[in-house]
DNA sequence: TACAGCACATGAGGTC
DNA sequence: GACCTCATGTGCTGTA
């Protein structure tokens, strides 16, 4: 920490002319690099889900990471929720048209 | 920056027998649970992303942040696709339903 | 050992 | 001014 007290010959001297110092800055620089990328990864993506929501339901709404991602758990549950009942909704159509197939065989 | 070097009477000395001080701290502590917070949010709905996707497509992966938000994009996509087939196919289907019904009036 | 993930604290910027 | 969101740097932890 900053407020640390230190001789001055005593640990890690954050002096110019120090090797290590060097060694130890390209280190975090590349750290730094990394993560800065992994971070741009995660938010180009949220920006992408918010940009595939439904209009409706993201307009007239504050547009941040929080709402984005709420609304994106909700979407993909409306998704579910009507894929689910049109598969339902199908099979009984497949039911009927069967049924009306054997009406007509049998009356032929 | 830690490395600015200052006299001991000027400037904002950490001491912990300043008032100013400890004001400072309140705030930054208050600011930090309130950033906490929204993280919480953050990652919370992130998991729940990470929850609600296809078993399949989310197993045998390392499911970290930036591979739930890529995955929940690509479910989107597959979700909104298989909708719209669903209703143009069911529409096909109207269309023919209509039209036998059409034809059965016609004939009797 | 180098790389990648995450949580955290912190300051900048924006909104009421 | 109080509050909120965000990006950044940093250390810790795990993994190839």
């Amino acid at each position: 920490s900053c407020l640390q007290v230190r001789g001055s010959s005593q640990g890690p001297v954050p002096s110019a002319d120090d090797p290590e110092h060097y060694r130890d800055r390209r280190k975090k620089d590349i750290h730094n690099m990394i993560e800065r990328r992994r971070r741009y990864n995660i938010n180009d993506r949220i920006k992408e889900l918010g940009l595939m929501l439904p209009k409706g339901a993201s307009e007239e709404m504050k547009l941040n990471k929080g709402t984005i991602l709420k609304a994106s758990c909700d979407y993909i549950r409306q998704l579910q929720k009507d894929r689910d009942s049109m598969i339902k909704q199908q099979q009984q159509q497949n039911k009927l048209e069967n049924a009306a197939k054997q009406y007509a065989d049998r009356v032929r």
